[in-house]
DNA sequence: CGACACATGTAACACGTTACATGATTTG
DNA sequence: CAAATCATGTAACGTGTTACATGTGTCG
């Protein structure tokens, strides 16, 4: 979040409200989480931090608006988290813990754990699906849905072979 | 963590230390991440929310350890945990959005930025692999290092995605 | 004696989430 | 006039991260 408000305010000045809108439109339907008063949480923290200005506007015909642009050293900031190449750990962790946690305390089936998180994931990718189909060829938001296919497509597949794995050995 | 930590407790009381060692078995190579600092952090505020009780147990031959065992109200708190099947939206926005800025900003060129991308995907694919050769076949941490392995390839397919769209549109 | 495993914590900070609070303008 | 949209924020809270701080027991 943080970086990428930073960056879109590197390509242009902008204010709370219309930077949110920006976000939502570069994320498509997968954006639409966005929760707004993170968004001016997140711009007061980075005017603190020194990465961006903030100057208030006067309107004649509408409530004041506070325009933000990126200082010289939040530009800095913008190259470097381009440069950087980490990838989060990927591993689905929680999930593993949920069998490994059903299994040694008997609150849960295991199996039954793994058929109920493949019906979810299901349900999701046919989701993603629906909306790649109403969502313009050209747009952004349609690569990052692909992007959510191809991820919720690899974790199901991991579901199978959990459950190959924990068929068997429920105790 | 603060669930996983929880279930494990309820399997079997345990103090501090040795929790975090329960934690990183069950992870395997995964679980290297994890921080002892933490874990005590995550137990105090457990037992500030009632969910678990600390019990101090004086060792002859030893310093002391506080042993957590967790309360009713923990166990349901387990129990709904199991029953969630939420999953946490999995896009990868974070990389997508560094695509964006990129190409807005002119401070990096997108098509290279994949490229490194993948490089370093590549590279952990690899690391991933290599430690579940390493690794015992009945162990649970394979399975996880399977999900990994599964996470990065798509990843890495979803980059080629990428790239074919934003190849030649570099402004 | 020095290194390593055992064992426990705290303080400060960063970030995200939720919920609350306020008000103007536009449009049906 | 009511509802939606424009527009901005704060307070409290939960969680994770980093770094610091402090020992004891054992084994080579």
């Amino acid at each position: 979040m943080r970086e990428a408000m930073l960056a879109l305010l590197a390509k242009e000045p902008a204010h709370g409200y219309e930077l949110r809108q920006r976000l939502a439109a570069a994320l498509g339907p997968v954006g639409e989480v966005l929760n707004s008063g993170q968004v001016y949480v997140t711009l007061s923290r980075l005017e603190r931090a020194g990465l961006v200005r903030g100057v208030q506007v006067a309107q004649s015909a509408a409530p004041d608006k506070k325009v933000y642009e990126v200082t010289a050293e939040g530009r800095e900031a913008v190259a470097a988290w381009l440069l950087d190449s980490s990838w989060p750990k990927v591993a689905p962790v929680e999930f593993h813990l949920k069998l490994v946690a059903a299994a040694g305390t008997g609150l849960a089936d295991p199996v039954a754990l793994i058929d109920a998180q493949r019906r979810e994931l299901m349900r999701q990718l046919r989701e993603v699906q629906r909306l790649a189909e109403s969502q313009p060829a050209e747009d952004d938001g349609l690569l990052l849905l692909e992007g959510s296919a191809l991820r919720l497509q690899a974790d199901i597949r991991w579901l199978e072979a959990c459950e190959t794995r924990w068929t068997g050995r429920t105790r």
